[in-house]
DNA sequence: TGCCTTTATGCAACTCCTTGCATAGTCCGT
DNA sequence: ACGGACTATGCAAGGAGTTGCATAAAGGCA
């Protein structure tokens, strides 16, 4: 759907190469939305053959040469126009609370292992969250203004994090009843 | 990916056709595993090629025929085996934040009409779940218990979707300056 | 010296999921 | 009498996303 439009925001902001691409999403947007390399790579090319994106190819040495990719007039009129329509809200498939319906034909124990794998990596990504956040707040009033929308994403990370785990306290607790 | 024990934990429950399986999905699971009919019926082939679902036709007056489908041994130890093993931490994608992210590029109006769409549907969203819940605790505690797990589930979309509605409040405030 | 990680891209094959279309009788309201 | 919603299933085609493999050079660590 919209891993299109986020490679081109991406690289509206600054051009750059699949590889590139796939760390800038680990880094920012990679919290709510998920793309393997490959994916990627065939965007990529998708979106040079629909002519919303153009690349120049460059060698380089002790380097594998390189694409980078910046956005064509057409991608960037393709990008507002995404932009000015609504989107879609979003489905949820989340197979731990799949695994928690049908809960009773296993064993608590089960649950709770299951639970507690979860509590931490939710515990982590909430973490790492805050620590950019902190980064941010930390940044004179001037700066913080440039990032003030990618900012509301993190904080719906945080809250949504925050959520998460205080539920994770109330299936504890129904667990060990 | 759990599509496929989604529908063999509902068939465990109780045997049922595809139509019905949508149905039980809009009421329950569907909050947080997503399926369209097609997709449903597609798996459910696939579930008996598999061996994990056997099917009876039956033929009804002033209704077309349908297939009830029940779970096989097979298909209720593959279901076992499912929930001994532990379950993906579910990932995200958001066409909403990317856009938000990206949000610069576009009027804040338009952001704020975005947003005010999707707070509708959360509100909805947080409404019935909520009124799921009032069903679910005026229950005798006897009856309460068969559903303690499926209840946590819901659990989890009411702080979810309240936890979604704050970061609303919170972009609407910085939405506004 | 050998192994792992990083940089950098991609094919092939697959599964998962969506979209559009098709069929066909019943029941309900207007 | 007609239109719409409900019951019930499915094909065909395509888009989205995953998994496994392949290549290849540089730099760090033991």
């Amino acid at each position: 759907m919209s891993l299109k439009h986020a490679i081109l925001i991406l690289l509206e902001t600054e051009p750059g190469s699949g590889y590139d691409l796939v760390k800038r999403f680990k880094a920012g947007l990679g919290y709510f939305w998920n793309a393997k390399h490959q994916q990627v790579y065939q965007e990529l090319k998708k979106l040079s053959e629909a002519g919303w994106l153009a690349f120049a190819e460059e060698t380089q040495e002790s380097r594998p040469d390189k694409k980078v990719y910046r956005l064509t007039p057409a991608g960037h009129s393709e990008l507002l126009r995404w932009l000015s329509e609504p989107v879609q809200p979003n489905k949820i498939n989340d197979a731990l609370l799949v695994k928690l319906f049908g809960g009773e034909l296993t064993s608590e124990d089960n649950l709770r292992a299951e639970m507690s794998r979860h509590v931490a990596v939710h515990r982590q990504t909430l973490d790492s969250l805050q620590a950019i956040e902190r980064d941010y707040l930390a940044l004179p009033a001037a700066q913080r203004q440039g990032w003030r929308l990618p900012y509301l994403t993190l904080r719906r990370g945080i809250l949504g994090e925050q959520a998460w785990l205080a539920w994770a306290d109330e299936v504890a607790l129904a667990l060990k009843a």
